[in-house]
DNA sequence: CTATAATTTGCACACGTGTGCAGTAAGGAG
DNA sequence: CTCCTTACTGCACACGTGTGCAAATTATAG
């Protein structure tokens, strides 16, 4: 059975108060005490209880985390950022898997609520988008990664790569390689990542004189089976893209399977790039031309913000959504 | 400010054991005081302190999960079934990373034991193996996932697939090919699933009547990086193998990339066998043949264990560890 | 030795929820 | 109408920890 601070006050012979005083090291207990306390604490082998704990303090030193799903390995990347800070600060995280799924993102939302966490990250650009609202009645710190933020809350912000500026590097480094036509698999449906980086690929076009061409936007769904789709798409146009800038780097690695299923060369027949430089990215074949965000970096970015929203004062001034930009990476795909 | 059962039972002047009585559905509450109260909860913007409840009930509905790291994409099949049979029983999960770092290792095993979660699922080898008693002494059911399980407890189980076979057919798979010098990459020091590969790579070699060399196992880390530092071993040996079995995918995707950068053509020149099959196994160049795991089912076979063992009666009886046969997935390293 | 000040410890309450048991109210039978 | 039974609600306690304030103890000064 467990061991309570009760059993500790009945060995020594004092109140349960003297008890927590002693294991807190408040200078209200004599010291010998407090060493004859702290002995017979870890002689009976006692572990505090953090859930009495955070029902008196109204603190649960736990971060709720909300992704679409940890294996996507952009976000499993992010979150051992996140996590990684997040033990540095004696905390620990609540992961919660929105799938995508209305039920699954409301559900994640209220359980951390329900869980009294002390503050949110958001992976998941549909639950930043949809569920903002109620991420805010949480009332605690909520950093979105890669999301856009509304700003409707006075402690919600966000951290995000620059996406346009991703786009037209990405597309930028394309055109100074020779390619006009040049082709963009998209994100997820409505997801504000995807508009940022499309938006960013017809600026370097427009800045090169060259054509849009809506034929050339191909819907994936940042997986690799959408890569895969986009290109048997993308192949069968009267007059195919001879490159094509990836919504992600999954995307881009589906489309590389699908291009030597067809026996299209690349970067020879089409050069390709994607976006996020997740650690496969330099292993894949040929390995992958990518805009890298520092994935890590953003998670512990996030994880920083939470912790000073935490501890600014009500005012919670002097704070503001962080963009990273993104750099090229120049392998082989291009 | 958050709404309590306090603040409801004000509103609806009764007491707040009636509330509580009410959201919970008792019996002893008339139809229309229930009705009335659940309105008012609704209208009020209730939702349940599970800190509080925890402390009531002794139960906290969280399973912690502890693994390496996150990143890894094995380890995050395998959490993301965890995660959604967990959803499915309305659990929350508490992910914690070991990073193969002491003091991070104890230090999770700590914060699951003082956040009193109700099971936990171990992927991390090394907390598996070195943690065990302190694992125990949360008192709460167990299971561990590709970790040996030393059985020195009543509630401490184990989901793995069967290493040694595994090892066996990727082995003998191989042979089949007809290679004659097969090299095998291990995978991270002391690694429980490591020693089962090696076994089932060596009794394979055994079986053909091929003898087993010692300079055809080079040191791996179960990262790309281990596999590409294996291959430049492996090409300097005086006769170099015409084959070589991979700890784990990574492993494998590492040496391909090597491979590549030396000019080794795959599988004229060498074939290459991996572990896992994780999703992006099939995406590499070649595609890489391996020996398949479950992983998500394995995730979910563990979680639904803790389940079991959670409403098990005192005697636990009637559990026993559960072992998962590994599939030749054949592609074109091979 | 006594009185006052400082130090140490304990009491009681609180956090929010759940529940055993007692008390009150309502309904039914004689 | 009265008495007994059933239904409903509330009181008090509890879970384990933290802390304000009061009480007890110890130390120091005159």
């Amino acid at each position: 059975m467990r061991v309570s601070i009760k059993d500790i006050a009945e060995a020594a012979g004092v109140s349960h108060s003297t008890v927590s005083r002693a294991l807190s090291d408040s200078p209200l207990v004599k010291a010998e005490t407090k060493a004859r306390i702290r002995r017979l604490a870890q002689e009976m082998g006692y572990t505090p209880d953090a859930i009495a704990r955070s029902l008196v303090t109204q603190r649960t030193q736990t971060i709720g985390i909300v992704v679409t799903t940890i294996t996507d390995p952009f976000v499993a990347e992010v979150v051992q950022g996140i996590e990684d800070m997040a033990h540095e600060h004696g905390y620990s995280v609540i992961l919660a898997s929105s799938a995508a799924e209305p039920e699954r993102e409301l559900a994640a939302v209220e359980m951390l609520r329900a869980k009294r966490v002390d503050g949110v990250v958001v992976t998941s650009s549909r639950v930043g988008a949809l569920y903002l609202a109620h991420l805010e009645r949480i009332g605690v710190p909520v950093v979105l990664v890669n999301n856009h933020n509304q700003q409707s809350g006075r402690y919600t912000f966000s951290v995000s790569v620059d996406n346009q500026h991703g786009g037209h590097l990405a597309t930028a480094h394309l055109i100074r390689r020779g390619h006009r036509r040049i082709a963009y698999v998209s994100g997820p449906a409505n997801h504000s990542d995807d508009a940022g980086r499309l938006a960013g690929y017809r600026r370097a076009l427009e800045e090169a004189g060259l054509p849009f061409e809506a034929a050339l936007v191909v819907p994936g769904n940042g997986r690799l089976d959408g890569g895969e789709r986009a290109l048997y798409v993308l192949k069968d146009l009267d007059t195919p893209p001879t490159a094509v800038f990836c919504y992600n780097d999954m995307t881009a690695i589906g489309l590389l399977s699908a291009a030597r299923r067809l026996g299209i060369q690349v970067p020879r027949e089409l050069a390709v790039v994607g976006f996020d430089d997740i650690p496969l990215a330099a292993h894949v074949c040929p390995p992958l031309t990518t805009i890298a965000q520092p994935q890590r970096e953003m998670g512990r970015l996030a994880m920083g913000m939470v912790f000073d929203l935490m501890t600014a004062d009500e005012a919670g001034g002097g704070f503001s959504d962080v963009t990273v930009e993104g750099k090229l990476v120049v392998r082989e795909t291009t």
